[in-house]
DNA sequence: ATGTAATGGTTGTTTTTGTAACCAACAACA
DNA sequence: TGTTGTTGGTTACAAAAACAACCATTACAT
């Protein structure tokens, strides 16, 4: 790419917060309207539905995403009963988080939608691409 | 994809999340160290920088991003000696936006920075995965 | 002309996020 | 034991984003 020719549709961050969003808009629709989740909540739900028991910093990990996000996201989702905690007596610092039957059927549901919008996605585009993006 | 075998990290609109930020939090050291500026302003600079004299409007259009961001940031922009407006006798609603010389240097000097950025991310990455991202 | 809608842009208010400080429980070691 | 450091997690406060309401100006129809 020489200076004369730098355009910013090309520019790698960019266009990969403009692919991003675009994906993220469209599924968030889906569980901020039913069920009222933000960003942080669904992968949190999603996280505590595909491996089980966790605890809010291995979800972090995991996520790569700040604990204190993590907090609100477990604050907000135990409030509306689709997490709940339980104390680890070994070591009281540790809360264990586990679904609820509420958020199994959250999760169960979001995901069959995950499934369903990730073919749609994947139908426009070529296997190798998507290999492409977990570098 | 079966029930079976769904991963977060194959999700795509999860995955492109993670490379987005990963990649914009980077190239934000540069723009945020040396200019104390934010996305939407660094976006609103390279549109400036790249395409000449613009409205806010369109800058918006171009950039997908809503009204008030930009407006926003042009004001910061301005009070920081980045843009300048010069108003539209003919429609006295349009204020025309350009670089001041002390935007152009800022712009010159983070172009570079994002060029070299964008190599270091290319090396990466094969020629035809990009072109995939642009679908 | 004149009422109504549309456009360009700004401002105000509420949500979310980011950052740092903090607390309680545990670990390590003198 | 006690003192220092770490870890898991929450809370407080500042920065940023989202959303809606709002002006002023122009366009359009009657």
């Amino acid at each position: 790419m020489t200076q004369s020719d730098f355009e910013l549709q090309n520019f790698l961050p960019y266009l990969l917060n403009q692919a991003a969003e675009i994906s993220s808009l469209t599924f968030q629709q889906f569980y901020k309207d039913r069920y009222g989740m933000l960003r942080t909540e669904w992968r949190v739900l999603f996280h505590l539905g595909l491996y089980g028991q966790l605890t809010a910093s291995e979800i972090g990990q995991r996520a790569k995403t700040h604990k204190t996000k993590i907090s609100r996201a477990v604050q907000r989702l135990t409030e509306r009963r689709f997490v709940q905690r339980a104390m680890n007596s070994a070591d009281r610092r540790v809360t264990y988080l586990t679904l609820t039957a509420q958020g199994q059927a959250a999760y169960d549901d979001l995901r069959r939608v995950a499934e369903r919008y990730e073919q749609s996605l994947l139908k426009q585009l070529e296997p190798e691409e998507v290999e492409v993006l977990r570098r």
